[in-house]
RNA sequence: GCGGCUAUAGUUCAGGGGUUAGAACGCGGGUCUGUGGCACCCGAUGUCGAGGGUUCAAAUCCCUCUAGCCGCCCCA
C-alpha cells in the first residue's frame, strides 16, 4: 500500500482562505517601510555555512544545534566541496550582500527590508516552526552616514509601533489587561562594554551558583546574560543581586541609550526598560529590544526583536557599518491577528464572513456555457470579481454555489442570451430585476 | 534536545475489549421542470495516525514509530 508523502515535520501547507491575512500583513509591512523609505532586499535563501558561524555566532545554540547544514557535494574536479546552511536569520544575509556589493561606498545610509522563510531545526510548537517567516529591516551605513545615530534606533522602533498600530494590535495598558503589544528595551553596551561586563557576571556568579537551578548553573558556564532572564523564582534573589549591566556602560554608550529613549518619548511611544532582556545572538551591540504580546501565543510570546549590531560588518569581515535592524516572527503575527478576530467574534456574537466575488454566473443548460464565460471574460475585464457556475447545475443548485461566494447572481438562460439582457438578483436585498449585458459591470459594481 | 498530553468522517468531537463505529455541522440527492437560504426525507461519509504484540475477539490493552499540542531549553 503507497504512503502518501506529507509535509515534513514543523513546515506546513498555508491554504485559502488564511493566505489572505498573510497577504494583508505583508502589503500593510511593505506600505508602512515604503513611508519610511526603506527598499526591499531579497537574499538567498541558501548560503554559506561559515556566514552564520561568523556573524550569529559559533556558540549560539541557533549555530551549534539548530541549523540545517550539508556538504555541498564537489560536481567536477575543478570544485570543492562547500558546506551550505539554510538561513536560519536574514541579517546576517543582508549585511553580507552590504559587503559584497560594496554599498557602504556609496557612502549612503542603507535602509532594506525583507519578508521569507527562515530555518531552524527545533521541536515545533505553536509559533515554533522550522520554516518560519520573518519580516525584517535593517539601517546600515558607514558612520558618516548616520547610521551610528540614537536618532535611527528610535524611528526603526517608533516605525515598528506604526505597523502594529495599523496592523490592529493594540497596545498593552490597564483598559485592556494588558492584552496588547508591549515594547522591552535594554542596551547590552559596546563591543567592550559587553566582555567587560560579561567577565565581571562570572566572577560574580562563582560564589553563588551552586546554590542555583541546574539550568542556571550550566548557563553560568556557557553564556551568563541568559541567567538574568531565567525565570526560576528560587533564583530571582540571587540574580537581583547580580552586576546590572548599565553600570559597565561607557559615557558613549549611556548617552547613546538615553537619545534613544528621549525621542521615544517624544514620538510617543510606549516602552519599559529591562535591564534583564539579553539576546541570543552574538552580534548585538547597544540598543537590544523585543516586543511580546500575551494574545494567542502562549509561551512563544516573543513577537519580533532586533537590536544595534555595530561589529557585525567587520566580523564578516567587512568595513565598520554600523547598523540596526529587527526581524518580526511573520506566524507569530498571525496566530496574533487571529486571536484578536476571534475574541472579537465572540465578544459581537458575530460570525466572520469570507469575502465574496462581485457575481456568480450561472448558465441554466450547457448551451450558455460558452455564452457564461465570454461574459465572465467582459466584467473581469472590467475589474469585477466573478464565479462561473456550469450548466449542469440545476437552478437550485447554482444559487446555492452562488449565495456562498457572490453578492449577486446572474442568471443565463437561452432568453437572456437571445436579448442580451441578463436576469440579476442581488442577495442581501433579494431585489431581482433585468439587465442589458451593457450595463451589467455598473449594475454589479453599486 | 528533555518531560508530559493527544491522534476516530471534510470539520468539531463522542465511544475505553464483544461481532455492522456514532452525533452535530458540512457534503450529495429528493420533496421543488427557470428562483436558493427555512423545513422534512434519503444517502455517502472512515483502512479509528502507521507498524507490531497480547487475546477466541482490539478503535479500545501493551510496545515502537510518526505527527500535533502543552511545559522546559531557545528564539521570531
Amino acid at each position: 500500500m503507497a504512503q502518501i508523502v506529507k509535509a515534513i515535520r514543523g513546515t506546513r501547507d498555508l491554504l485559502p482562505p488564511e493566505t489572505a491575512l498573510w497577504n494583508r500583513v505583508e502589503r500593510t509591512a511593505r506600505e508602512v517601510f515604503a513611508r519610511y523609505n526603506f527598499g526591499e532586499i531579497r537574499t538567498p535563501v541558501l548560503e554559506a555555512t561559515e556566514l552564520f558561524a561568523r556573524g550569529v555566532g559559533e556558540e549560539t545554540d541557533i549555530v551549534s544545534k539548530e541549523m540545517y547544514t550539508w556538504e555541498d557535494r564537489a560536481r567536477a574536479a575543478s570544485e570543492k566541496p562547500q558546506s551550505l546552511t539554510l538561513r536560519p536569520e536574514n541579517t546576517a544575509g543582508v549585511v553580507r550582500a552590504y559587503i559584497e556589493h560594496k554599498l557602504g561606498d556609496t557612502g549612503q545610509l542603507q535602509k532594506l527590508y525583507y519578508i521569507g522563510p527562515q530555518f531552524r531545526r527545533e521541536r515545533p510548537q505553536k509559533g515554533r516552526y522550522r520554516q518560519f517567516f520573518q519580516i525584517g529591516a535593517e539601517v546600515i551605513g558607514p558612520a558618516t552616514s548616520g547610521s551610528e545615530s540614537p536618532l535611527r534606533d528610535a524611528e526603526i522602533l517608533e516605525m515598528l509601533a506604526t505597523l502594529l498600530d495599523e496592523l490592529g494590535i493594540p497596545r498593552a495598558s490597564a483598559a485592556n489587561e494588558y492584552k496588547g503589544w508591549r515594547l522591552h528595551l535594554n542596551s547590552v553596551g559596546s563591543s567592550t562594554d559587553r566582555p567587560r561586563y560579561v567577565a565581571a557576571l562570572r566572577e560574580a556568579l562563582l560564589p553563588v551558583k551552586d546554590r542555583m537551578c541546574p539550568d542556571n548553573q550550566r548557563r553560568a558556564e556557557t553564556n551568563p546574560l541568559r541567567v538574568l532572564d531565567s525565570k526560576d523564582e528560587a533564583d530571582q534573589e540571587i540574580i537581583n543581586g547580580l552586576p546590572k549591566i548599565a553600570d559597565y556602560l561607557d559615557e558613549a554608550s549611556t548617552a547613546h541609550f538615553t537619545a534613544v529613549r528621549a525621542a521615544l518619548d517624544a514620538c510617543e511611544v510606549p516602552y519599559t526598560v529591562n535591564p534583564r532582556l539579553v539576546r541570543g545572538l552574538d552580534y548585538y551591540t547597544r540598543t537590544t529590544f523585543e516586543f511580546t504580546v500575551d494574545l494567542g501565543l502562549g509561551t512563544q510570546n516573543a513577537l519580533l526583536g532586533g537590536g544595534r549590531y555595530d561589529g557585525l560588518s567587520e566580523m564578516l569581515g567587512g568595513p565598520k557599518a554600523p547598523g540596526i535592524g529587527f526581524a518580526i516572527g511573520e506566524d507569530r503575527l498571525i496566530l496574533t491577528l487571529q486571536a484578536l478576530a476571534e475574541s472579537a467574534a465572540a465578544a459581537s456574537g458575530e460570525v466572520p464572513t469570507e469575502p465574496k466575488v462581485d457575481a456568480y454566473i450561472a448558465p441554466l443548460s450547457p448551451a450558455q456555457d460558452a455564452a457564461a464565460l465570454a461574459l465572465a471574460r467582459t466584467l473581469r475585464s472590467k475589474g469585477l470579481s466573478i464565479e462561473v457556475g456550469d450548466g449542469t447545475f440545476r437552478l437550485k443548485k447554482s444559487f446555492d454555489a452562488a449565495d456562498r461566494v457572490a453578492r449577486s447572481i446572474v442568471i443565463l438562460g437561452e432568453d437572456e442570451v437571445a436579448s442580451q439582457t441578463a436576469t440579476v438578483k442581488t442577495f442581501s436585498t433579494g431585489d431581482q430585476s433585468k439587465v442589458a449585458f451593457s450595463d451589467l459591470a455598473t449594475t454589479l459594481r453599486s
